[in-house]
DNA sequence: GAGATTTTTCAATATGTCTCAAATATCAAA
DNA sequence: TTTGATATTTGAGACATATTGAAAAATCTC
């Protein structure tokens, strides 16, 4: 069984209990207490879960679709998470910073908690308002709007709205694609959301785990020399980073895998 | 059993009685009285409880510091679900229905869910806009705002200005005490979304489990004369729903526990 | 002062931590 | 593709630490 796989399982059993006990899981998934021991302990560092003695129990319960996403994401969570901490290291205290819908800035977001930089946070996604909210040293603003269908991103004209009256020092953007210089995603609401993100920040980061880079959807919310940078991981290969750069785009490689970390 | 489970009990046992003894507690989750007059301790430096000569009786939080995730999720009570369950059930299709935030709203989402009513909802929680959300049938608009601190809660001005902006047809609210025809809460701020969300319903309904009847609280929002009617449970003692009643209020009395459920 | 409750102490048990060897996967060179 | 060398992951054991239940001693309530 994939570790990843099995960690994602053990999220669920936990949805379904609320907590459970190490050796209860160890039966229930077949695997060694050793073994589980060290899921449990990553899963509590990567704060899905809290650890007790004997046990775990769940940080935020989700609801399914969450559920979902959250182990669709832990399988390839690496990556997003070097490229999230990049981020937060950006956040300077006192500072205002917008977060964008979508797993790499999730990331960043529980990040940021942890090292406890007292910061305003603005998002419209209430994943991560839930994320930055249990810190009491972040100011957390979420944006009106419509929930997106199955996701926990609020778009439409109220979250346009609340967003253009914002200037922050800081942005947080992510992207399903990036090809040609043009930032693209799946709906023209969100990529309306994204344009205004990227309006109403004076440094507006784009977040990019290497797969999303050259792939391509139809909906355009701008091109790569708006942003102050793009944060992306080493899998990406060189002659593509050398394309990026000559459009005059500051790009910060953080090491993945068997290169660096 | 997990020592965090039987301490999340504990408190369980306070909330429905109140108050409880030593060695009742212990008999009740077959542990010892050493291990239970441990747990007791801890609870009580933690400020969950007080402890009195024999027993235990839990604290009064006026300050609203809410309780430890690990406990929260355990206290999920019985008349929260079926007073959510009542609510649920005034939903007719088409209808635009704001949610206050709340355990007892929650739980009125969560069946509303169930049931595959199309109905918009308009709420200033994040946890209960993710559970709605589920639903393919149900449009979810949440208000902006500041999150309050610990909770899924949007609070403020930008929380006001948007639903001052509405017209429901219903609205589920919550209370954290009900005495003397007088609702209220333990913040300013949480206390005029309430009384927004009110006035912005056509008919408001007040949610509130019969613990939660005849405490006070120093924040008013308004008289329960203000509401359409009230959902309560059957614990709730017959002299005091007369002195409800006497004032005019519709009350949905919905049974709970050893007198009906 | 009588009875119950709390405090203190201790041994048994369970859990956590650390280390190590075997199994497995990964990668580079043949 | 195969092979061998090198990491990584896994399960198990030894040891440290924490929790539990019981009993004796001290304290409290009435």
């Amino acid at each position: 069984m994939l570790p990843a796989l099995r960690r994602a399982r053990i999220i669920e059993l936990l949805q379904r209990d609320g907590a459970a006990g190490l050796k209860e899981m160890s039966q229930a998934l077949g695997v060694s207490v050793s073994t589980l021991r060290r899921d449990v302990d990553y899963l509590c560092e990567q704060n899905y879960l809290e650890r007790t003695y004997g046990g775990a129990l769940l940080t935020n319960r989700l609801s399914g679709r969450e559920l979902e996403r959250e182990i669709a994401s832990e399988v390839e969570s690496v990556a997003k998470g070097v490229i999230g901490q990049r981020a937060a290291d950006l956040i300077q205290p006192g500072q205002t910073v917008i977060l964008d819908s979508g797993t790499s800035t999730a990331a960043a977001a529980r990040i940021a908690r942890e090292r406890g930089v007292a910061f305003t946070a603005i998002t419209n996604d209430f994943t991560i308002a839930a994320i930055l909210s249990e810190s009491p040293a972040i100011t957390v603003l979420v944006t009106g709007g419509v929930v997106r269908a199955g996701t926990s991103t609020l778009l439409g004209i109220d979250t346009l709205h609340y967003i253009r009256r914002l200037r922050a020092d800081l942005a947080f953007v992510g992207t399903h694609a990036l090809s040609e210089g043009e930032m693209s995603d799946t709906s023209i609401e969100l990529a309306e959301v994204k344009r205004a993100i990227i309006a109403a920040a004076d440094r507006p980061v784009l977040l990019a785990d290497s797969s999303k880079i050259f792939s391509r959807t139809f909906c355009s919310f701008g091109r790569i020399t708006d942003m102050h940078h793009l944060i992306t991981d080493s899998r990406l290969p060189a002659d593509r980073l050398v394309v990026l750069e000559r459009n005059g785009l500051r790009v910060d490689v953080v090491p993945v895998g068997a290169d660096g970390a």
